[in-house]
DNA sequence: CTTATATTGGACAAAATTTGACAAGTCAAA
DNA sequence: TTTGACTTGTCAAATTTTGTCCAATATAAG
């Protein structure tokens, strides 16, 4: 699931407009628009104000939106797979 | 193993010259040096040019080159993992 | 100690990308 | 056919990235 999927699928289960959150967010509906379909990325921030208005969990948008920036970097990379295993090791090692 | 690192093995041990590899990437020392130590990203288009000179596996840098980048998106964030197994996933899903 | 060469650090400019605004468009309902 | 919601395309402002330059530091040799 896409971010901008998810934002829409809780927007118009809650009979929201783009209107009244693009409002909200302090940019025009074109540019939430966008968004929603994916065509531009939303900001840190955005995506935090997103999850209070829509009332949903902020850690579940910020994984989403994160999911889709990792996807941007190493998609149609030969070495997706690849990377993505390397970097779950460095992840689970910076503790240790 | 950072990409910086890997170059910076590889360049010492062919025992070549920072001056030597930035001329061939027609970019100045102070930018190699700084790429050698993850300071700056290097471009996709000079990794392969790095690999070429450095006679290693394209893939090989490439592969730390976007582990690199996967990193630096998903660092300090606490989702960092979970963003990683939703990435995993489509990719695998990617040509199902 | 001086000199020469390699590498690094920091400030700044150029280039590229991102973000957003705006105008105009489509689509559906009334 | 008018209205309201949403989308599309273009452009400029803002931000980020990339690279250059100069100076500082380090390393090695004489």
């Amino acid at each position: 699931m896409k971010l901008g999927n998810r934002i829409k699928e809780l927007r118009e289960s809650q009979g929201l407009l783009q209107r009244q959150l693009s409002a909200q967010l302090e940019i025009d509906t074109p540019m939430f628009s966008k968004i929603e379909r994916g065509e531009r990325r939303a900001k840190r921030e955005q995506v935090l104000k997103i999850a209070e208005l829509l009332k949903v969990d902020t850690q579940e948008l910020l994984t989403l939106w994160l999911t889709d920036q990792v996807l941007e970097v190493i998609l149609n990379e030969k070495q997706a797979l690849q990377a993505l295993k390397m970097a779950e090791k460095d992840i689970k090692n910076k503790t240790k």
